[in-house]
RNA sequence: GCCCCCGUAGCUCAGGGGAUAGAGCACCGGCCUCCGGAGCCGGGUGCGCAGGUUCGAAUCCUGCCGGGGGCACCA
């Protein structure tokens, strides 16, 4: 239970006995901290239910909590804000029941469900880039949510490795080096190594994909490829097995940099087994149809606005397109893993896409009502010009470029502000890479996933402002506090009344973090946790300005001060973890 | 053409139907016998425009203007 819901259930009791409805009483932050703590505006909306003036009822409740020994004070506002001051004790006593918990206050559902969490969506054929960063970062984040909410998380990269640019490049390869046994019908053994490396591929891709869209000719013959690959072609599969491992090797090593996890490695052909069947099924139902040689699936319903382009079962060339291994996947998520909530993290274009895919999921029983499909849609990451970023060159940015791009600026930020100097080159470079990722990661989740935003490498990757380095110094902070005091033998103790304002503050601050976490996740938002973070950092850095911990001379009061400092180290580290963000222990 | 998203301070961005709309940067001024000054304190005439709903609108609805995106065999 945390002090905010406590606080709600204590107003709410006020406007039962009033005979008035106790969700009234919801509780939130007071937006006006000079005059209170906490305020209910539940008597403005119980007024009008009621047909009472709003200052009457407030009135009323008023009357009532000042009976309760836990508030300090309480009073009407304006039309009828109910303003509500805790007794220091009550915030101290919340303070220690927070303060150890693990879980900070945040209390798990009951009941676990299984969430499925797809993001990242690395392709085959070519090297994550600029593009595949929200998806990481925010998916990444919002798995490390849940799974801190008590949920059962399952975190998959879900690969593009079975569709139309598979057989692009198939088909591009085989036009350079015709050659090759995998392109020889009576071949049964194939080279041990790849014939493409990672570089030729990032070349040969978008050449075939610009070459199909002009080469109708060349354009159809990648779509037999792709046929001929998802029935089997031994050549062709053997080709691709190798592809797809050139490729995860680079994609294993930019998630290792970005200390991102997950806990499934599949991808669109791990359901290549369910395609056939899976479309045979629904072939023979009445949502399916023949239009323009393709089998489709409208998708339109009654009440829409709008048309919707009907969703491609097989295409006019016999292939599977990534609307189908989608619909295999939802099935394979609700028989195998028996998902309950899926969500794809995924860039907001693809909206159209998704609505396709749920809504035919829904209707055919691949998805049974209990299970919950959303898509979590983000912007683009653009350059400082406002357009998509990309290379001085204009061309797209390898997501391992910009990884070191920014672990370089750190280290710069690093030398010159003179930090970390006397420490072993090793860990001067541990710590670069720390730091460059938090100024990368907060960077982006800072921002509200559904916009669009400007990467700035250099504000991103300052120890000033409202960035990573920043939050990172602010904790180490902290953690060298902390030393100081073991070395002096000084264990933290239980949390007194608070007595200065600064100090009255962070312990407010830090009794909302059940509230951010809660609503983080309700909304799929990790800028809360980002937004909260930073005000906890300054919140902390007023305090430390006022309360001189190490040279306090009452020592109930220094021990109480200790535990205040380790519970803000102990808020910040696990928010920064919800970002996915680490803390050096020093800097 | 239809649909979706966005428009908030000089800049980059937050903002949950509630009071006086915030942060960071930049700029100006203070604070070092003291735990890491990469800090703290102070400095602000801003919600694209016009209507509507509501006791109350940056937030919900309608229209307009401006920007971005999407519209079946790519993902």
């Amino acid at each position: 239970m945390s002090l905010q819901k406590h606080l709600s259930e204590l107003v709410g009791a006020a406007f039962a006995s009033l005979g008035l409805y106790a969700e009234f009483g919801a509780v939130v932050p007071s937006q006006r901290p000079e005059l209170a703590q906490f305020q209910c505006n539940g008597a403005m909306a119980a007024g009008k239910q009621a047909g009472t003036a709003p200052r009457e009822i407030a009135d009323g409740v008023v009357a009532y909590l000042e009976k309760e020994p836990e508030i300090a004070s309480c009073s009407v506002a304006g039309p009828g804000f109910i303003n509500i001051i805790l007794t220091d004790a009550t915030l101290a006593e919340w303070a220690g029941k927070t303060n150890q918990d693990p879980n900070l206050g945040f209390a798990s559902p009951d009941t676990p469900r299984t969430v499925v969490v797809d993001y990242a969506g690395p392709n085959v054929a070519k090297a994550m880039h600029v593009g595949h960063i929200r998806a990481t970062i925010i998916g990444d984040s919002i798995a490390r949510l849940l799974d801190f909410a008590g949920e059962k998380v399952i975190r998959d990269p879900h690969f593009g490795d079975w569709g139309f640019q598979m057989g692009l490049v198939i088909a591009a390869i085989e036009e350079e080096q015709p050659d090759l046994p995998y392109f020889d019908e009576s071949a049964v053994e194939f080279p041990a190594t790849p014939p493409v490396s990672l570089d030729d591929l990032q070349r040969i891709y978008p050449e075939a994909a610009a070459r199909a869209r002009e080469d109708e000719d060349f354009q159809a013959l990648a779509r037999e490829t792709t046929v001929a690959l998802q029935q089997g072609h031994p050549g062709y599969l053997a080709l691709w097995k190798q592809m797809k491992a050139v490729s995860e090797e680079s994609q294993r090593a930019d998630f290792a940099a970005l200390g991102v996890n997950f806990d499934l490695w599949y991808g669109e052909s791990d359901v290549r087994d369910r395609l056939t069947p899976l479309v045979e099924r629904l072939g023979a139902t009445e949502f399916a149809e023949e239009s323009d040689g393709a089998l489709i699936v409208k998708v339109d319903e009654a009440d829409d606005n709008r048309e919707y382009p009907p969703l491609i079962l097989e295409s006019s060339a016999g292939g599977y397109l990534y609307s189908t291994f989608d619909l295999a996947t939802v099935e394979m998520r609700v028989e195998d893993l028996e998902a309950d909530l899926i969500l794809y993290v995924v860039d907001r274009r693809q909206s159209d896409h998704f609505t396709q895919v749920f809504r035919v999921a829904r209707k055919t029983g691949i998805a049974p009502e209990r299970v919950e499909m959303e898509h979590i849609g983000f912007g683009t990451m653009n350059g400082p010009d406002g357009k998509p970023f990309r290379t001085r060159e204009g061309g797209v940015v390898r997501l391992g470029d910009l990884i070191s791009m920014i672990i370089n600026a750190a280290r710069e930020r690093l030398d010159e502000a003179h930090l970390a100097e006397e420490y072993p080159e090793e860990e001067r470079q541990q710590i670069a890479a720390q730091v460059g990722v938090a100024a990368l990661k907060y960077g982006d989740l800072v921002n509200n996933r559904s916009s669009d935003y400007v990467f700035d490498l250099d504000r991103f990757s300052s120890f000033e402002g409202k960035t990573g380095p920043y939050l990172q110094y602010a904790a180490v902070r902290i953690k060298s506090i902390l030393r100081r005091a073991a070395d002096l033998g000084l264990v933290a103790g239980p949390i007194l009344a608070p007595e200065v304002d600064a100090e009255r503050e962070l312990l407010l601050e830090l009794t909302q973090f059940p509230e951010v976490v809660a609503r983080s996740i309700e909304l799929r938002a990790p800028n809360h946790i980002a937004e909260y973070s930073h005000t906890v950092a300054v919140r902390f850095n007023r305090f430390y300005d006022a309360c001189h911990i190490l040279s306090e001379p009452d020592s109930g009061r220094q021990t109480s001060l200790l535990s205040l400092a380790s519970w803000t180290l102990a808020t910040l580290e696990r928010l920064l973890d919800l970002l996915g963000i680490q803390v050096p222990d020093r800097m």
